[in-house]
DNA sequence: GCTTATTTACT
DNA sequence: GTAAATAAG
């Protein structure tokens, strides 16, 4: 008779699960615990949208090991303590969970493995649950990690993925062990209105549908903004609500140029993670510096706010900061571009960026938020500095009809076609019409200041 | 075998 | 411009 604790962190599944079979394999008796930590929000990096949706995940999981004779077991506080002391309380033997990458996740890790020894107990840690391929099992020859996506990816899809494994069947947990109780999304206020619904089974619905319908699409329409051909899965790829192997493994079934552009996304996913578990620090500093004197955010504030409220008169970025704000989630493309403007347009620090984007972002994750606002700024893996998209040129392609921008942009919906994307160039009566701001910067403006201050020419 | 130049490719 | 692969020392 042993016990056994599987904690979750971003793996709130049963589907596909390692560290879940590990312990029933391990144990008579398991322990599925979930400790709400403290220590993320006084890190800061608590925010209400992710807070909506982790309650529908956590929720929806209990209701998953309810249905084979479990149920989650959901704590507070530090999370060291509260497992150490349901440890305590089971008497359990080893405690299963997923590998981190975060410097976050990593001191985790550490201070729960201390703990656990401390009381004569195992801390087993299972890697290809939060990603596909593990952080440093592929590496260069010169180097802990790759800082080139095309080479990392070779390598990358060379790689045996583990086989998908079932959900389990049935699960004993140990009697009169305490729970909270899973938290409810309706208690969370500031949230975004048109928030997605969290939790495994919604995620395996949408990922059954994408598969069958949207994926063979991907190539083509993965930039079209009006047309949202994207797979808006990353919010539960983010909570773990799927799982990136059997991702990998389904949509490489599913076969065609759309889901091999799909799977190529995934693996951006695991090069951010694998960076960032070699250099955690690049989470808050620049991976590589281009030694950046950005403006104070002082200095730029009203820029900056209005850059986060989607008014800086530059249309399409209005329409995706507004999407942002309004579904919590943004389209990649639109990610892009409201990222290029704010750092090399405004030239304003991509953490006062990443920052706002964790606030709001339902899918809003350390790794692949961090790098690709570096990346974009150019102070990331990316060796061009000088990228910088044009956010008129960029609309024009992107949403050639304006259908995205009347979506997200009302005041401007009277305009029709691309002529929306430069309502300056309105006739001066007609544009009285269009309560919209003029744009806050010009465009070659923007690009001369931050041409200066990193020594292009 | 190991270090150092050269080539290649780059969301 | 720069990282990785390759060729050369």
């Amino acid at each position: 008779m042993s016990v056994s604790i599987v904690l979750f962190t971003s793996d709130l599944r049963v589907h596909d699960h390692p560290p879940l079979r590990a312990a029933l394999r391990a144990s008579s008796e398991v322990v599925p615990l979930f400790v709400r930590d403290t220590g993320i929000a006084s890190a800061g990096y608590a925010a209400p949208n992710r807070e909506a949706f982790l309650a529908d995940c956590l929720g929806d999981l209990d209701t998953a090991l309810r249905a084979c004779g479990g149920r989650l077991v959901v704590r507070s506080g530090d999370v060291a303590d509260a497992v150490a002391g349901v440890a305590a309380e089971t008497g359990a033997d080893a405690v299963h969970m997923a590998g981190g990458v975060s410097a976050y996740a990593q001191r985790r890790e550490e201070r729960l493995r201390n703990v656990l020894e401390g009381q004569g107990r195992r801390l087993v840690v299972h890697d290809s649950v939060v990603t596909a391929v593990a952080p440093g099992a592929v590496t260069p020859a010169s180097s802990d990690h790759f800082a080139v996506f095309t080479p990392y990816f070779r390598h990358w899809s060379e790689q045996r993925l583990r086989d998908v494994l079932a959900a389990p069947r049935a699960i004993r947990v140990p009697d009169g062990v305490a729970t909270e109780g899973t938290p409810s999304r309706a208690r969370v206020s500031g949230t975004s209105p048109g928030l997605a619904a969290g939790g495994e089974r919604a995620g395996r619905k949408q990922l059954t549908a994408w598969l069958r319908r949207g994926v063979a699409g991907y190539e083509d329409g993965h930039d079209d903004l009006p047309g949202d051909a994207t797979s808006r899965l990353s919010p539960h790829l983010h909570f773990g609500t799927l799982s990136p192997v059997e991702l990998v493994h389904r949509a490489r079934g599913a076969g065609g140029p759309g889901a091999d552009a799909f799977v190529r996304q995934l693996a951006w996913r695991d090069f951010h993670h694998q960076v960032l578990a070699a250099r955690p620090a690049a989470a808050a500093h620049d991976y590589r510096t281009r030694h950046d004197r950005w403006r104070s955010e002082r200095a730029a504030a009203r820029d900056i706010e209005a850059w986060r409220e989607g008014r800086t008169g530059y249309p399409v970025i209005d329409a995706a900061m507004r999407q942002l704000s309004h579904e919590g989630w943004m389209h990649n493309r639109g990610r892009l571009l409201t990222a290029s403007f704010l750092t090399k347009t405004l030239y304003v620090d991509w953490r006062v960026g990443a920052r706002h984007f964790l606030d709001l972002l339902v899918d809003g994750d350390i790794a692949n938020n961090q790098l690709n606002w570096q990346w974009m700024a150019g102070t990331g893996t990316d060796s061009r500095p000088n990228r910088v998209l044009n956010p008129v040129t960029q609309a024009k392609r992107y949403d050639p009809d304006g259908a995205y921008v009347r979506r997200w942009v009302p005041e401007l919906a009277g305009l029709a076609g691309a002529a929306v994307h430069e309502p300056w160039k309105q006739p001066g009566p007609e544009r009285a019409k269009y309560a919209y701001p003029d744009p806050i910067v010009e465009l070659a403006e923007g690009l001369e200041r931050f041409r200066r201050a990193r020594g292009l020419d």
